[in-house]
RNA sequence: GCGGGCGUAGCUCAACGGAUUAGAGCAUUUGACUACGGAUCAAAAGGUUGGGGGUUCGAAUCCCUCCGCCCGCACCA
């Protein structure tokens, strides 16, 4: 169905057009009425005219009696009301309608998402909590616009620490190591294997022949390793699973799955004449970056050990989404700072001809997490707060919440919900603040129940779902749609625009404007329940206003899911 | 030094080049309670949008410059 403000662009286009083709109207919501056509100033200014009369002329063409009456406004805005009976139709076809409005795409384009990428036999950590969830976020907005979605966890599965963890698991025995791992103990096998490596000289010689063993592909090693990988894999997925995230094990596809395709990364770049050799390393040195004394910038692709860097991984990888996965926009989830790094992964690809103009390639950078001190979560020094051990606290506070507010639940369903709210608390917070800024983490603000959080939101929609649960008969919304309050229409108007909020959302890449839409709605609505009683109104107002209720509640509840938030009935 | 990001109310954040009042939330103050779920609503107060230039009919938004904070800058990913 088409949106009422795809129908407004679509008529005032047709009316610029006479005055000049392409012009854009510039059109948009406005508080001063329903929407706002801005483009008359400017298409005014190059004809030469005065605005007024250019507005003046728009009014007398613009076909939209059907839609919408018009007026010009200060040095020329069109000020655009819509007509109660168009927005009565509207919310009929928004009733029949579980998208709410949103077109589904018809050209389904393959959206390859790298996002999460934990390490293999270390913790999750905070780190990753933003690559996580807003990675999973945009995967839900793109499937629901119709596009495959083709999601990539690029673990840390390979590197020279893997020596070590695998001898380390040979000392406890494999049956205690993988017991330890499974507890989710990862930080502990890391550091163990860590300091024996730092500070015993065999066990050192050990893990150093065990990497040679491993990346030469011995048998046994490989099953060590494979143990390994298993094992953290089997452990995110525990994870994933208490927040919500759709990442399955089929989708960790980590960097050594990349392996055997390195040495014609390598080869290919050399045949191409971009390989140079510089202080022993193969580098491509791709134009417009450089160091700190202004040379030359390199993308090591091969270290002066013979190894390959992580750039060969980053490059097979693109290659391989584009020719294999047949990738029409690949996404790399990933924090700023690694922003550099993938520019030039980017730059190479597209110079080696692997990376095609039509294939949009796009670094999804968020900022980094701080507390509430302003200061960075450590990420490397292992003074995170375990991502397990976060989200089992907020679920224990949300609980407690619940408990406090008496809610009308039984144990098992509070316990259920504290879940849900908790999962919603921590991914609403991160969602909905802009991706580049730097994060600050704050579980209390997070999860508090009144003001701009995940939890307020599901309350905005429970607390409408109830009014249903008090109905003694079914309800029917009138032919005609009345429309009188000022609340009504301010809430009903921001439910006709939620397929905007989606689509810029995704067009930006940007799930905080998914976000703050939401919010707006819910305080739309409680204004709107505030000044008009539902249930103790006379017909046919009161199927009005059920009507505003149903689709208030039904927005929220697809607009959160796709952040990945979940709505529940009651709370 | 070079490159990138950020700088908006006490705090956390919005704002798609648009209209006299730059918006929310939290906190503060004042109203509304036997309330269709008060986990709420209404209102007040709080800002020379880091400073200074410029482009424009119109700038938080675009350009330049300066200041401050953060990140990256050769073989860890």
């Amino acid at each position: 169905m088409a949106t009422p403000y795809d129908i407004l662009c679509a008529r005032f286009q047709d009316a610029f057009d006479l005055l000049e083709k392409g012009a854009d109207p510039v059109v948009r919501t406005s508080d001063r009425s329903d929407y706002q056509v801005n483009g008359v100033m400017s298409v005014a200014k190059r004809l030469g005219r005065p605005p007024r009369e250019v507005a003046e002329e728009i009014l007398r063409s613009v076909n939209i009696a059907d839609v919408a009456t018009v007026d010009v406004a200060g040095p020329g805005f069109l000020n655009v009301t819509l007509t109660t009976e168009f927005l009565s139709a509207q919310v009929h076809q928004l009733l029949a309608d579980p998208r709410m409005g949103a077109r589904r795409s018809t050209t389904a384009r393959r959206v390859v998402i790298d996002y999460s990428a934990p390490n293999v036999a270390k913790e999750m950590h905070v780190g990753h909590l933003r690559s996580t969830v807003i990675g999973d976020a945009l995967r839900r907005m793109y499937e629901f616009h119709g596009d495959v979605v083709i999601a990539r966890n690029h673990i840390g599965d390979w590197g020279t620490p893997f020596g070590m963890l695998i001898e380390h698991l040979c000392d406890l025995g494999e049956e205690s190591a993988l017991a330890s791992l499974s507890m989710g103990d990862l930080n502990s096998f890391y550091r163990e294997a860590r300091i024996k490596f730092d500070g015993d000289d065999a066990f050192k010689d050990r893990s150093r022949t065990r990497v040679v063993a491993l990346q030469g592909g011995d048998e046994e090693t490989r099953r060590l390793w494979q143990l390994l990988v298993d094992q953290s894999v089997e452990y995110f997925s525990q994870v994933y699973g208490t927040l919500d995230v759709l990442l399955t094990a089929d989708e960790a596809v980590g960097e050594s799955y990349y392996n055997d395709m390195l040495h014609a990364v390598v080869e290919d770049l050399d045949t191409a004449g971009l390989l140079v050799e510089s202080n022993g390393a193969q580098c491509v040195f791709p134009p417009g970056f450089v160091n700190r004394e202004g040379e030359p910038f390199p993308l090591i692709v091969k270290k002066s050990d013979e190894g390959f860097g992580y750039a060969a991984t980053d490059l097979a990888a693109v290659r391989d989404r584009v020719a294999h996965v047949h990738a029409d926009e690949i996404l790399y989830v990933v924090g700023a700072p690694q922003s550099q790094h993938l520019e030039m992964v980017y730059a190479t690809a597209r110079l080696a001809g692997w990376l095609p103009a039509t294939v949009r390639c796009e670094h999804v950078a968020f900022g980094n997490v701080l507390g509430t001190d302003r200061k960075m979560f450590k990420t490397r020094s292992g003074d995170t707060v375990k991502l397990s051990d976060l989200v089992s606290e907020a679920v224990d506070r949300a609980d407690a919440q619940l408990v406090e507010r008496a809610t009308p639940l039984d144990e098992a369903e509070r316990r259920a919900l504290a879940v849900t709210i908790a999962r919603a608390a921590i991914k609403y917070a991160d969602l909905s603040t802009e991706r580049q800024r730097d994060y600050v983490f704050d579980l209390d603000r997070m999860l508090a129940f009144e003001g701009d959080t995940g939890p307020y939101l599901c309350y905005a929609h429970a607390r409408i779902r109830s009014i249903f649960r008090r109905l003694d008969a079914p309800w029917t919304a009138p032919e005609t749609l009345a429309v009188t309050d000022a609340a009504a229409r301010h809430l009903l108007l921001g439910i006709v625009n939620f397929p905007e909020a989606v689509s810029e959302s995704l067009a930006l890449l940007a799930p905080h404007r998914l976000c703050t839409y939401l919010f707006d709605l819910a305080q739309r609505f409680t204004s709107f329940y505030e000044s008009c009683p539902v249930l103790s109104a006379e017909e046919p107002l009161r199927s009005e206003r059920l009507a505003l209720c149903e689709l208030t509640a039904r927005t929220l509840a697809v607009g959160l899911h796709l952040l990945g938030i979940d709505a529940p009935e009651r709370m």
